[in-house]
DNA sequence: GTGAGGGGTGGGAGCGCTCCCAAGGATGCG
DNA sequence: CGCATCCTTGGGAGCGCTCCCACCCCTCAC
């Protein structure tokens, strides 16, 4: 049978065909107007209709509306690979994430950010080119991509520590801000970041606890090879060995920021013996299997424990308590990330070269 | 306090910064590696040089080495710009999602057929560009920017029936490939397409239910503006003509795609007092709010009514009862979308110009 | 030995654009 | 009226690359 809304052209079930890459040279036919048919329509010269069409300095009214209106009516579209040819420059940029698409779409982190660098470019006329680079395949042909003046600069999302990209950009001659810390003595020290005060975060995270009369404030870390993990490991440390005097090793779980590590840390925690009354988790997700823990163990949240997360995903004001979590302004280091590209493409010399974007937090009631 | 993992040089909170778009002009002393400059370190001409690193036809085993040796000695990166000038194609093609962003990162829709697209396009050599038009200002600048030969082809994911942008970027020249089906009048025709069959899987749907014995199968229906939910509610009105004889209007609810509307379509349904023994909800997050209203109601799944979803969404396993549900080959729609587009590209007069993909469905505990 | 054939090479032409400079035309002031 | 000044214009140069064609030289057949 049929279907009838099956539409009535040449459709059907389609089948593998040969993939070779082998596209017409030279697209026979086509061509489109170019700036000299417009100059020649207008009745002007090259120069005179290239000026009008760019700004119009020098140019008379007459001769103006003249290439206006024979651009309009050609329909014409300026060939902009000449122009970045002879400009040097192509007036877009990318934004890189070197993550897999998995996360891409399922960590709002992305979203935010990807929000933010749109909301600062509106209007620039730089166009915002979005790349995937998952492999060293991709990563290869993206510096490719770039060096070879498709991108004036580069947004690079990378919260892996020893990410080869960077460096591999900056050596190209292509400018990168890192969204992230790209620090180590693997990574490029050239290239400009922006990052959330993650340190500083945890740290103020664990002062609240500790305002609040807490004193046995374990963690459970995230993924150490990671900025955010480490930094709010940093952040926790600092908070404690000021508080405690020393550092209670013992009150420190390792997770993957993924829920179920946030279980896992907290029944280790627990398991242990020491007696606690805060637990701090470095991302909200873990937070969740830290509250799923201590409900299942008959422990009241916040009374018997409190609970802190990090993040403010979409979800933590929902969860049972809501948690208390530490936000980081992720629209605001996007925009940020794209100041920072363009005073760099600029060549302002006395620009911040490297940013932290100060945290803040909401409490709810889980602490 | 200072936070001592603050790193050490120029470091601080940002200030927003006058955002002019006034970059450096033909940046200064930067000057790259030309071709010209790797053939005289080679000892050869440009044409030889461009010949070795082209495939090296016509180039002697001498000349090809001294060619590859001076080129990654003075780190030559080809000028993609000159070379799209004169071949007229610049070997990217764009991924263009004609959407918010909220969506963009929230449907795993999106991610899924992401992914399908960069697999098949992996180690072509073409480069994939990701661009958002969410706005009538981006959607301009988009075309100008495919219509400058930035991108060969566009692969354009677009739901929403009234859609101007395949039929800017023809216009302009650029082929292009939807996802989705871009049918009516004020749409272009000359886009090629694919889509799933919604028509023929609801179909199956409702047959399905059928043949396990309901027969007042009720339905909430989807977006009409959206081919999806169009095609949708038309698959379930051709299985209920066959099988009721006259189409039961009352056995129509409409709602958005959305979980509240599913649950508001099926108070609608149950409202209306007349008998339903099931309800097929044009997707699973519909679904999910027709399984809430049921459960409220105190009506069991599948004894009472059955149900069954549409899309096969993360998390339609894991609710009660796991969901019975249409799925669509969505990695496969990806791969499929940039076979027509080299096609397209390579100008194979043969091949199909729109293409409907089967689907399946999976039978779980609902119906 | 001579001519045909083919692999290998060099360099001119040209892709479409912007920049620059010389030259023309209009204008103003002494 | 003459000359300096400014606005406007046209067209050459050149961005870095690929294509094409003429040319060279080596080989092989007759």
């Amino acid at each position: 049978m049929l279907c009838s809304c099956t539409n009535r052209d040449n459709t059907s079930v389609f089948e593998g065909r040969d993939n070779a890459v082998t596209m017409q040279r030279r697209t026979g036919g086509d061509h489109r107007p170019t700036l000299e048919m417009v100059a020649a329509a207008a009745g002007v010269s090259r120069g005179t209709a290239s000026r009008a069409l760019n700004g119009g300095v020098n140019v008379s009214r007459k001769a103006m509306e003249a290439v206006e209106r024979a651009a309009a009516e050609l329909g014409y579209r300026p060939n902009l690979a000449a122009r970045t040819l002879v400009l040097g420059r192509s007036e877009s940029i990318g934004l890189v994430i070197s993550e897999t698409d998995e996360r891409l779409f399922s960590d709002p982190y992305f979203a935010r950010l990807t929000r933010g660098v749109h909301s600062e470019l509106a209007g620039s006329g730089i166009q915002l080119v979005l790349t995937l680079a998952q492999n060293d395949q991709e990563r290869r042909q993206l510096v490719r991509f770039a060096a070879g003046r498709h991108l004036d600069g580069v947004l690079l999302i990378s919260h892996h520590r020893p990410d080869p990209l960077p460096l591999a950009l900056e050596d190209a001659g292509i400018p990168v801000v890192v969204a992230g810390r790209p620090n180590g003595p693997e990574c490029s020290t050239r290239s400009w970041w922006v990052d959330a005060d993650n340190c500083g975060g945890a740290r103020q995270a664990v002062e609240y606890l500790i305002s609040k009369g807490r004193r046995n404030i374990a963690t459970v870390a995230g993924t150490q090879d990671m900025s955010a993990g480490f930094d709010r490991l940093q952040g926790w440390k600092e908070a404690m060995r000021v508080a405690a005097g020393a550092l209670p090793e013992d009150l420190i779980a390792f997770g993957d920021f993924s829920e179920g590590s946030g279980r896992r840390g907290a029944e280790e925690l627990l398991a242990r013996g020491r007696p606690i009354d805060a637990i701090f988790a470095a991302s909200d997700l873990m937070a969740f299997g830290v509250l799923d823990t201590l409900h299942r163990r008959g422990l009241k949240v916040p009374e018997d424990i409190a609970v802190m997360g990090f993040d403010d995903m979409p979800g933590s004001e929902r969860c049972d308590p809501p948690l208390t979590t530490v936000v980081q302004p992720i629209d605001e280091m996007g925009r940020i990330l794209v100041r920072m590209l363009l005073q760099r493409l600029r060549g302002e010399e006395d620009a911040e070269t490297s940013v932290i974007v100060p945290t803040g937090f909401v409490v709810r009631g889980s602490a």
